[in-house]
DNA sequence: CGTCACTTTGAAAGCTTTCAATAGGAGTGG
DNA sequence: CCACTCCTATTGAAAGCTTTCAAAGTGACG
């Protein structure tokens, strides 16, 4: 488990994962002699709107990271992984409620010692700064999810998403709820149902439990995931569908 | 224009503004001595998927930054303002296009450079930081506009988001057209144009001309937009819409 | 003052949501 | 170990909001 957590986290920062084999340095050196404490599936880590005070490493397990409107509607930030951070921000309040969805293990650290010591050591400000870009590239393409695509496209880009993240075959597991993945992707709970169903019916997955999907057919799922560049499709619609942009 | 200028510039790293008065060092401390350039209306200053070898900062006028998916359909990704800075990532890519909405004027720096001035620096580094962590709020709000609000709240919630950036009176102006809110807040043209017609005659707003907007009844608007906490609102329906969240 | 591009408005269609009911899984207790 | 119960997921039908298609209106600019 550890191996496979070490691999994530590279990736994360490494522009040519493939080339690096031997242990190189990660944000999560920061967090090393702390101990693990563990959280049981439901528990809230941090409350959108408390003190932030702490800086949390996800050693296991997985969490949501949500924001609510006032009449309760729910948007999931995102989720979190291992290796994942939570709790960097400049701002003296958390921004979003992180809640286990799975049992986690955490090991945190009063922000200001965390930010001491990335902002004093030479090899991990720099660490911290990619872990900010690939937020904000996440970030970017989740807007351009939720700006612009339809059900079936956001159901199958998040399907692919998950797999890159853990690519172990055509199998991915989810370990978060319909209603989740509703709340992540700006849908209801029975849109996704459907979609997740009309997937299945058309054999481009297969669902085992409620919990993992088989990818049977990734290149159709790419096609569909709307950022396909389309090598085989039909060339001709894309160039004709909106005048490239208006100036 | 210079002081105004300055004064946005602070807010955006100031944890609180009101109590700075004297200049306080900004990330445009970076671009002294750099000539700026100007750009005309339409002109696109970075391309997304080119080499990002150089880093901007806008001086004068409004930009938007958007991604394309392969069939046309644009999703903007934010607005840049002057004070704001392109091209700051890990990625050897720009994730993004930047194009002129108004006649821009911009000042540039190799990449490299950039980094390795602010990186030296002990004051600069933390306003990197900060202005990172500003995008990543922006992101987060915006995703919450996509994930969760309906074409009413959207338009208002932008339109207040204006408001705050250039508070001059209730007056503001919108230099991007229809088209670019549209595509930033994942309607399509008719429907902003609706919205817009829909509170004028509620006389909550009144068009000047396209590219300013009165504000009339802010408090309305913000009760509107989804993000009130409806102090004098009905406390009930907040409190039952959905039970807070699940476990 | 005319042209062109952008915006507004109308009507119908479509996709997603809402409401409602059934089905399925996981955990608990006998 | 199996039955029961509760929570989550699936499915169906109708409603609703936004989009699409189409046309008229408005403003900026040469």
């Amino acid at each position: 488990m550890n191996a496979e957590v070490a691999i994530s986290s590279l990736r994360q920062v490494a522009p040519f994962p493939g080339l690096l084999r031997e242990p190189a340095p990660t944000l999560r050196d920061v967090f090393v002699g702390k101990v693990a404490e563990t959280h049981a599936a439901g528990e809230a880590l941090i409350f959108e709107g408390d003190v932030a005070g702490q800086v949390f490493e996800v050693v296991t397990g997985v969490l949501r990271a949500f924001r609510i409107l006032p009449d309760g509607r729910r948007a999931i930030m995102g989720f979190l992984y291992a290796g994942d951070v939570i709790g960097v921000s400049h701002y003296d309040r958390y921004l979003v409620t992180a809640e286990a969805i799975t049992e986690v293990k955490v090991r945190r650290m009063p922000r200001s010692r965390f930010f001491a010591e990335v902002n004093d050591s030479q090899t991990l400000r720099p660490l911290l700064f990619a872990l900010l870009c690939e937020g904000m590239t996440a970030a970017q393409d989740q807007m351009l999810l939720l700006c612009r695509k339809n059900a079936e496209e956001r159901v199958v880009s998040f399907l692919l998403s998950v797999h890159e993240k853990s690519a172990v075959g055509a199998m991915i597991e989810l370990p978060m709820g319909r209603l989740d993945m509703a709340d992540y992707l700006g849908l209801t709970i029975e849109t996704v149902s459907r979609v997740m169903t009309s997937l299945a019916r058309r054999e481009l997955i297969s669902t085992v439990g409620r919990h993992a999907v088989n990818l049977r057919k990734l290149s159709a799922l790419r096609r569909i995931s709307g950022e396909d560049e389309g090598a085989d499709g039909d060339f001709e619609r894309a160039a004709t569908r909106r005048a490239v942009w208006p100036q």
